[in-house]
DNA sequence: CGCCGAGTTGAACTGAATCAAGAAACGTGG
DNA sequence: CCACGTTTCTTGATTCAGTTCAACTCGGCG
């Protein structure tokens, strides 16, 4: 019986149905890794070797720009993780990934995942729905940036994961929300009023 | 001899390779239709059928929102295009899409894609490198809505797509770029002087 | 105890939206 | 092929959401 296993397919299950033995393949093929609080995952102008799935904890993309850093996410329990784009295209980028709390993470490298296409269906499959999966997140961040004000996007948030504002330091939540930490406390002010 | 087999192995070949009598197969799913100018390919609430490729002309994606749209993605040769979140789901979105221009498309149906999965490893493949293609354009467009101005993203998109401004309206351009028709008019102005 | 990063508050500023009006381009029918 | 109405584009004046800069408070930690 195969912990990791069993916990792969709960994670995975909303989106497609395998027998369990063929997450327990995909399983045997994840590493477990910890990282402590503010940890760099993966640096600036680095490839990011590894496709990942939260455990426990929580994590942020960023991306560096003339000492300012947006946050183009906040990834938490049971979600993928990591520097996407350059995990594709195996190349360098100026995004950079960091443990927002104590973090454990289950992860794939770029080899191994080649690797499990070779052998059976499963790993194209598990890719496939972690691109559409991220794809979907993307386009829902992109339309609420085109279509709502900074005040609109925080109300959706707060409705999508109330947990947040407790978890996650209201720096990183203004950042998410493409917005500066300021205009974030007045908008949180003006709501709570 | 199979053009359309030719032509998307053409399409595909910078993302992946396999031999001609592949694409030949997956071509034989594949459907051609025309729309003229401005003809709805998607109405708003409906499910998004088909997954396709642009062969000739261009079509976006627009969102819906009291008696206002924005343009989420103008697509043309040689990209996928439609409602890909819809597509995904197989559920209605508010999103429509529009022909810009007289155009051409072949597209896989939901059904038949799933048909494919089951018959051979392209068919998982094909869509995996489509997810991850519109991810990372996703990703692009997230990353410039969040860091540029929207002069910025004008001088980006003039780099990246020069040919653009000839062929699209400026209305669409400027809600792609996700600001009015007034301020794109005043910042063409500002930099062609 | 003192420091430092996080959060708050205020005032001035700015990029872009809105509203309104006019000019140019477009297509459709007579 | 021109005349008309419609849509697209431009320009100006005003407003507004959100930024920037600066000062101050608070809470945690060495």
């Amino acid at each position: 019986m195969n912990k990791t296993g069993i916990l792969i397919k709960k994670i995975f299950d909303p989106h497609f149905e395998a027998p369990l033995e063929v997450w327990e393949t995909f399983a045997s093929f994840l590493k477990q890794s910890s990282y402590k609080k503010n940890e760099i995952i993966k640096g600036v102008n680095k490839t990011e070797k590894h496709l990942s799935i939260i455990i426990e904890g929580s994590a942020a993309i960023f991306l560096w720009k003339e000492n300012s850093t947006v946050c183009l996410d906040l990834c938490y329990e049971n979600e993928f993780f990591g520097d996407y784009m350059s995990f594709l295209t195996q190349k360098p980028t100026e995004l950079f990934t960091q443990a927002i709390e104590p973090t454990e993470i289950l992860s794939i490298s770029y080899l191994d995942l080649n690797e499990l296409y070779k052998r059976s269906q499963i790993g194209m499959h598990i890719s496939r729905v972690a691109a559409e999966s991220l794809f979907i997140d993307k386009q829902t961040q992109q339309i609420e940036l085109l279509m709502l004000t900074a005040e609109e996007r925080y109300l959706k948030l707060l409705e999508r994961q109330p947990e947040i504002v407790q978890r996650t330091s209201q720096k990183h939540i203004a950042s998410y929300l493409g917005i500066t930490p300021e205009s974030f406390s007045r908008i949180r002010k003006k709501i709570t009023l």
